[in-house]
DNA sequence: CTGGGGAAGGGGCCC
DNA sequence: TGGGCCCCTTCCCCA
């Protein structure tokens, strides 16, 4: 007994999840485009990406051998078995099929491609002979190669790479965005410069690194992750979506040795293995990172239902912890909601209006201005004091300089009368901190929030605030924030992707600075540096024993 | 419920 | 430009 097209139906119910973005559970970068899949169709499809998909939920692809509208067609393929007329018409886009098919080990495609350009009267191109070559490391020995392509780098290449794709990027950021965007199917999620990350139709947001004109790729250290052994899946080639390129394919023959201690790549959306207090929640995946990352940027429009209650801190709000977004709410148009999350001004536009007050870190995030719309547009350059949005950044220094403080500052009075007597009279003491003014004085003192200078009433002080973000020359392009060095910026940026390139071997977590996870191994070795001289208390943070000093200098 | 400790994230700043 | 360090902060666990 046999049921009649079993198979092909199971197909297409997984084809059509795939364009919902039903239970896809890996996502493909191909340049600045990308693809939701399912793990079990690709590993079922192509060896390549069977030895992948187990260790990583974001794959990268190498941009020689295929690009985006061509992998698109890789996919159709993989999700139909077979390809349309008009995808096959031309010899040229044969030959890049049969090209990208021969690098993600797609036998069967590769064979069709090839037979399709015999039946043209063509021959495959030498560099599209399919050879087998050692991956440079000399671990993947029958892989599939290009013959013309040089084997490529060993996984902490990916600097070498990215520095070569940066520049692309940037050009196809702009050059190629019309025809992209064109190319791409609505299942595939865009990114550009002014678009850095977009809403996908089942609502999921990504959100691009060298989308946004900026290498992020980091070098893992030769002591954390790196041995000769280490795995693809422990280095940072998955976590930093555009700074590295997937490697040779790797075989499954192979076993990965690492691949049981080492943990996943911060992609996996398992829990890590057991730390000394696992807290899956916090440990996000890379996946769960950046949708993060761009949670903290997703702004509700003003008026929607909880608008204001989306960005806490830096954490997910559970109600977007699967990329839920207004546009889905509201049943709008994902189209239109492409640059939602790209916008992100968040909180530079309108998240973040929350404010973040950490240490000298003071930022006043307002709410957005009447009329702007975040995310609404290309507007993803955010103006922090007044939350306005502009499509690039040059307009949004423009901008800035044409703020002059009498009329940033008479807005927001304008705004406090209308809020009901000025923040003075504000009960919240986080209100009171946040405008530098001391709760329950009876003449509150104007004190800067950032370098603590008092001034003599609020213009004065809201003048010398402006000078302190005025010199912050450095936007995040994703949340607006603001940065007094182009580095803090970056290392910023990499917290938005979730780009953790220093793992733990002990137990497989992962940090975005080596110093942290110096830091943190001292949990697996028990040593504790500092000492409290009162008490001898021991800690491992030397931060915590500052704190725990100030327990012992309390009055209390 | 509260406070202390452990662990981690993020920004500023210096080199 | 990146590493290292400092500081502030947050979250969780536990007594």
């Amino acid at each position: 007994m046999e049921q009649q097209n079993h198979f092909k139906q199971l197909l297409l119910q997984l084809n059509q999840q795939r364009a919902k973005g039903y239970l896809c559970d890996v996502i493909i970068v191909v340049e600045n485009a990308l693809f939701r899949a399912h793990k079990n169709v690709l590993a079922a499809s192509s060896v390549y990406f069977k030895s992948l998909v187990p260790h990583d939920n974001l794959i990268n692809l190498d941009t020689e051998m295929v690009s985006p509208s061509v992998f698109r067609q890789v996919l159709d393929f993989i999700y139909t078995g077979r390809l349309s007329s008009s995808d096959s018409v031309s010899d040229h886009s044969v030959s890049s099929l049969l090209t990208a098919a021969s690098y993600l080990q797609l036998t069967e495609l590769a064979a069709l491609c090839q037979r399709k350009l015999k039946h043209n009267g063509q021959t495959p191109s030498s560099s599209n002979k399919l050879t087998t070559s050692p991956t440079p490391n000399g671990h993947t020995p029958g892989s599939l190669r290009l013959s013309s392509t040089p084997p490529r780098a060993t996984p902490s290449h990916h600097n070498n790479h990215s520095g070569s794709r940066k520049g692309n990027l940037r050009n196809q950021r702009w050059g190629q965005e019309g025809r992209l965007r064109e190319d791409l199917s609505e299942e595939e999620v865009f990114i550009s410069g002014s678009r850095c990350a977009s809403l996908s139709p089942s609502g999921g947001s990504r959100v691009n690194g060298l989308a946004l004109g900026l290498d992020l790729s980091k070098r893992s250290p030769s002591g954390s992750t790196a041995t000769e052994e280490v795995s693809p899946s422990s280095l940072p080639q998955s976590s930093s979506p555009h700074s590295s390129v997937s490697p040779t394919p790797p075989t499954t023959a192979e076993p990965r040795e690492n691949q049981r201690q080492l943990p996943n790549t911060s992609t996996d959306l398992l829990p890590r293995a057991p730390c000394k207090r696992p807290r899956p929640h916090r440990e996000a995946t890379n996946l769960g990172e950046t949708g993060k990352a761009l949670h903290k940027g997703l702004v509700k429009k003003p008026g929607a239902p909880g608008h204001e209650k989306l960005v806490r801190g830096d954490r997910v709000t559970p109600e977007l912890e699967d990329g839920e977004v207004d546009g889905e709410e509201n049943g709008q148009d994902q189209s239109e909601e492409s640059g939602h999350s790209g916008h992100s001004g968040s909180e530079g536009g309108g998240g973040g209006a929350r404010g973040k007050r950490n240490g000298n870190t003071n930022y006043i995030y307002r709410q957005p201005q009447p009329g702007f719309e975040p995310g609404v547009g290309d507007n993803l350059y955010v103006c922090i004091p007044c939350g306005k949005g502009f499509p690039s950044s040059e307009q949004l220094n423009a901008h800035v300089d044409t703020h002059t403080q009498d009329e940033i500052y008479i807005e927001e009075e304008e705004e406090e009368e209308e809020e009901g007597g000025g923040y003075l009279k504000d009960e919240d003491p986080d209100i009171y901190a946040s405008r530098g003014v001391e709760p329950g004085a009876d003449e509150p003192r104007h004190r800067c929030t950032v370098c603590s200078k008092t001034c003599k009433d609020a213009v004065s002080l809201r003048e010398h605030e402006k000078s302190h973000w005025l010199n912050r020359p450095f936007p995040c392009n994703i949340c607006g924030k603001l940065f007094t060095q182009r580095g803090t910026m970056t290392r910023h940026m990499r917290s938005h992707l979730g780009l953790k390139p220093f793992a733990c071997e002990e137990c497989g977590m992962r940090f975005t600075r080596q110093y942290r996870l110096a830091e943190h191994m001292r949990v697996h070795s028990g040593e504790k540096p500092y000492e409290c001289q009162l008490c001898g208390g021991k800690f491992t943070q030397q931060r915590n024993l500052l704190s725990h000093l100030k327990m012992h200098t309390s009055p209390s």
